[in-house]
DNA sequence: CTCCAGGCTTTAG
DNA sequence: CTAAAGCATGGA
C-alpha cells in the first residue's frame, strides 16, 4: 500500500468530496472512500494533515491536484473586492478541483440534471454496481466504473429501472457516442471550442459541458450555472438577467482561468 | 397537496 | 431567433 500526505488547510476531505463535483464516495473510518475508474483511495485528516492511501498513489496524486498551489487561488479570491466571494473562499479554502475522468465526468453530470446530489449519488452506485467490476480495497467492496462501451449496451429502460427517469434515453446515446469515438479528439480543446463540442452529446447543455469541461478536462476557466450560481448571481453580485447562458459570460469574463475554483467556492458557499 | 433539484429537448411564437 | 412546456423521481 502506498500514500502521501498534504497540509489539511488546503486540502478538506469533506470539502472536496461534498462540494458537488464527485458523486463516488462515502464515509470510512475517519474519513472517506473515493473511487475513480476502477480504483480505490482512502482519505482523511488528521490534524494540520490530510492522509490519502491508495495502492496507487501516484493516480489519486493527479486525481487530487496535488501540484497546484490553492493558497494563491485562495487570495485571488479575496482580492476580487466581493465580501461574499471572500467569505466563499475562506470558507472553501480545502476544496480542490479533481482531474476526474473525462468519461465519468460527462456521464455522471448527465445524471446531475435537474436533480438533487443524494439521489444522483444513489443512481451511480446502482449504475456501478450493475455494470462494473467487482473489486475490494481496505476490506471493503466496491465497483469500478464500467465504460463507455458496457455502458452502451444497456437501453434506456434499464437506466429508468435503475431510477435515473428520464435521463436513462441521455446515458444510452451519449455511452454509445463516447464509445464509438472516445473523447480524445477532444483532449486538445479549451474554452468555447471545448464546451460547443460536449453539447453534441445527448442531454449536455451549457450546465453539463461546464461541469465535464472543469472536473474532467481541467478546463479552470470553465463556470457552470445552476440554480444554486443563479441565486448567488442575483443576490450577491447583483445581477438582473435570468439567461443562464448569459450568467456563465459574465463570471468567464470577470473572473478568467479563476472561474472555475472560485465557482465551486460560491456554490459551496451557498448551498449550505 | 405543491414545489424543487448541479437542466435539456422539443415545440410554439 | 427566444420563450415556454414537458420531462421521471423523490424528498421537503
Amino acid at each position: 500500500m502506498e500514500g502521501f500526505v498534504l497540509k489539511s488547510e488546503y486540502f478538506d476531505p469533506s470539502a472536496t468530496l461534498g462540494c458537488g463535483q464527485v458523486f463516488r464516495f462515502r464515509p470510512f473510518r475517519e474519513g472517506y472512500l473515493a473511487f475513480a475508474e476502477d480504483k480505490a483511495c482512502y482519505v482523511f485528516c488528521d490534524g494540520a494533515d490530510t492522509h490519502v492511501v491508495s495502492e496507487d498513489a501516484a493516480y489519486f496524486q493527479n486525481y487530487f491536484d496535488v501540484s497546484r498551489d490553492y493558497g494563491e487561488i485562495v487570495r485571488a479570491a479575496k482580492r476580487c473586492g466581493v465580501p461574499a466571494l471572500a467569505a466563499a473562499a475562506e470558507k472553501g479554502k480545502g476544496i480542490r478541483i479533481l482531474r476526474q475522468n473525462t468519461e465519468e465526468a460527462l456521464l455522471w453530470f448527465i445524471v446531475s440534471q435537474n436533480n438533487r446530489i443524494p439521489r444522483i449519488k444513489s443512481i451511480i452506485e446502482r449504475i456501478c454496481t450493475a455494470l462494473g467490476e467487482e473489486r475490494s480495497f481496505m476490506g471493503e467492496r466496491y465497483f469500478a466504473y464500467p465504460g463507455a462501451a458496457k455502458l452502451a449496451e444497456k437501453g434506456a429502460d434499464f437506466y429508468e429501472a435503475l431510477g435515473a427517469g428520464y435521463r436513462g434515453a441521455y446515458i444510452t446515446k451519449t455511452a454509445e457516442a463516447v464509445a464509438e469515438g472516445g473523447l480524445a479528439p477532444l483532449y486538445a480543446l479549451r474554452g468555447g471550442q471545448l464546451r460547443k463540442k460536449l453539447t453534441e452529446f445527448a442531454g449536455v447543455g451549457p450546465k453539463v459541458a461546464d461541469c465535464a469541461a472543469l472536473f474532467g478536462f481541467a478546463d479552470t476557466g470553465a463556470f457552470p450555472v445552476d440554480t444554486w450560481i443563479e441565486k448567488v448571481y442575483r443576490e450577491d453580485f447583483g445581477g438582473k438577467s435570468r439567461n443562464r447562458e448569459d450568467i456563465a459570460a459574465y463570471f468567464s469574463e470577470k473572473f478568467g482561468e479563476y472561474g472555475g475554483f472560485f465557482q465551486q467556492y460560491l456554490f459551496y458557499y451557498k448551498r449550505g
